[in-house]
DNA sequence: CTGTATCCCCGTGGATACTG
DNA sequence: CAGTATCCACGGGGATACAG
């Protein structure tokens, strides 16, 4: 996806979308979290997966995601340090309305060009 | 759910998540898609389901919306105007999307305050 | 490797007033 | 009723440089 989502969405009370919406809706979380559906990943492979998103963002999304309790961080005492990102669970029951998205995103692409068409949708090709 | 997403979103050639959230990112465009998702609403109807949306913002996004073929306008030739907004065979196919979003929303506040929570999840309560 | 610190810029939303 | 016109303010992203 391209940008464009602000970040500091707070959710109405009482509301499902919005509950929802507060801890996926931010900008690059989608992507974020569909990195991290399928395990654990670092720093470094994030920026690799998301390439159009700069490290002060991805820093700040971490942080924003680590605070709602969708992520967790783990530094590994290495040197230099080794940092990974996993999804709580939490993180992982949003995970149905991202595939949700993803499904979605699918079709529509498959209508605009079916030639054009890979098996498995993924921000890592 | 509270604003702060940006509006111009622009789909990343390929990506299927992209391309959803491309349709359905937008600030305030899954509320206004949920209130479309059970038949055609008026402008002002529109409003009162979403009463924290302004005027201004409400019209740029059915604009937007209705640029990227998402929802269709209806102008009634009466006094004064009526205008209807219905979706698109497009904006249909977003609503399993919006409706993941919704019913994980709503497990998620069922979880923190199961007291609290109604029967049918919606933005007019 | 995994960040933090600045600086700048512009999009975007809110409020308010006004119109056909 | 269904908008449009203006003005303003702000926060959030990009780029760049630097740090532990």
């Amino acid at each position: 996806m391209v940008l464009r989502m602000r970040t500091k969405v707070k959710a109405l009370p009482g509301c499902p979308m919005s509950r929802c919406m507060a801890l996926l809706g931010g900008c690059w979380t989608p992507e974020v979290l569909w990195s991290l559906s399928d395990g654990p990943r670092r720093f470094s492979e994030l920026r690799r997966d998301i390439p159009a998103i700069s490290a002060k963002v991805l820093t700040g999304r971490l942080r924003d995601l680590e605070e709602r309790g969708v992520l967790a961080r783990h530094v590994m005492p290495t040197s230099p340090p080794t940092v990974e990102y996993e999804l709580t669970s939490l993180g992982q029951e949003l995970l149905p309305a991202i595939r949700s998205i993803v499904e979605v995103g699918s079709r529509l692409l498959l209508r605009d060009s079916p030639r054009l068409m890979i098996a498995s949708p993924s921000l890592r090709g």
